[in-house]
DNA sequence: GCGTGCGGTGAAACGTGTTTCAATCCAGCG
DNA sequence: CGCTGGATTGAAACACGTTTCACCGCACGC
């Protein structure tokens, strides 16, 4: 069994030192510049702990996304996207949710590849980013924010608009990654991918 | 300057059995079951060669997507997707594509991961994937098959139909590969996309 | 106080992707 | 025929993710 927040103090402080050093490498030079010898001795940790705690470097990787997916959604709940449709509001959400990530390219490319690894190992933690996104575009939907953690009481047919556009988000920033995207066309897609599904879904309201 | 195609056939025959050799072994144990010793020894090449035709194991794992991708598109241009509506050949082609990958869950596994690494290297052969894929379902759309080769003639509404449908399944299918999803609740996804997206799209026609 | 056990440590070892390089092969050319 | 330049080879070297292991320290129950 995975260990469950371990409540013990000083056992999370390292892992969250762990997790902040593996940001900041990250942010600096990328997927590779992310050494497990250079996390562990910055974050003043043996190889041994780090591995007791993290078993991948993928997995590293998807903790830095789940944090910082967290932060995002935590100032989402505090500052929702405003606009009087809901697709002003979608639409602004993802735009905020880009540049943030566009703000720290090399981090970004870095989780993002680490979480489209497709290890089931990490398919849990990969899950609470997509419940994150999800909570926030229905939130931007609704126009109501939805806090960060609880029952979120979703019904079908937010899921399914949530869940697509999270989908088409996710390879829209993978497109990004290799450079086939920028950040206007990632907003133009995000703009188009909204009207067409939420005109959908409207037809039938 | 990548070489394009060059045209000496015993380079061509060698990266051929050498991006077999990858099926193969990928086939078999997945992405940490391609070796590049194990490729070069199998394909009888040095590593040396190996590395001047593909510059990394991502690499060879892309040319691999991009020659099943091409099988399919061939087979999919003889024997299209039948169906009264677009609807139902766009997710009739779906269901194929995701039953054809899922026939070899490791390779595609394999395939799927290295054309989500973002490596900007790649991305004009990932490109060549998502050309290929948006070939085909417009193909489907229309109920008129696409030369795989060659100019496309494709207008802006189909091309932003085929392409958010595209990045859907690409997304879904990396959840799938860690286990997040089913070959069942792929194309349930994929019938809910397109219902949404074909609905909205021909609201405006 | 004393054992006990769970983490943690530090360092070495291993596997594999990637690079390098001298030696060799070979096709085309003078 | 001999030269020449580029491709191929074979093998070693290197870098880094991952594993292992012997040893240590400390909190806790007796």
């Amino acid at each position: 069994m995975a260990a469950e927040t371990p409540a013990d103090p000083l056992v999370e402080e390292r892992a969250l030192r762990i997790i902040e050093t593996t940001i900041e490498l990250a942010e600096q030079g990328g997927f590779e510049a992310v050494r497990l010898r250079d996390v562990a001795a910055h974050a003043e940790v043996a190889m041994g702990t780090l591995y007791r705690r993290f078993h991948s470097k993928e997995d590293l990787l998807v903790a830095a996304l789940e944090r910082e997916t967290r932060a995002m959604a935590d100032r989402v709940f505090e500052r929702p996207p405003k606009g009087d449709t809901p697709a002003e509001r979608v639409v602004g959400f993802f735009m905020t949710a880009t540049r943030g990530n566009l703000r720290r390219p090399n981090l970004t490319r870095a989780m993002f590849r680490a979480s489209a690894a497709g290890e089931p190992a990490l398919a849990q933690k990969v899950g609470i980013f997509h419940d994150l996104m999800l909570r926030m575009v229905v939130g931007a939907l609704r126009g109501a924010p939805i806090p960060t953690s609880g029952p979120a009481e979703i019904d079908d047919r937010e899921r399914l608009l949530g869940e697509v556009l999270t989908q088409i988000w996710f390879a829209v920033m993978i497109s990004w990654s290799s450079g086939r995207e920028t950040q206007a066309s990632i907003n133009e897609r995000m703009r188009a991918s909204v009207e067409l599904v939420l005109d959908g879904a409207n037809r039938n309201s």
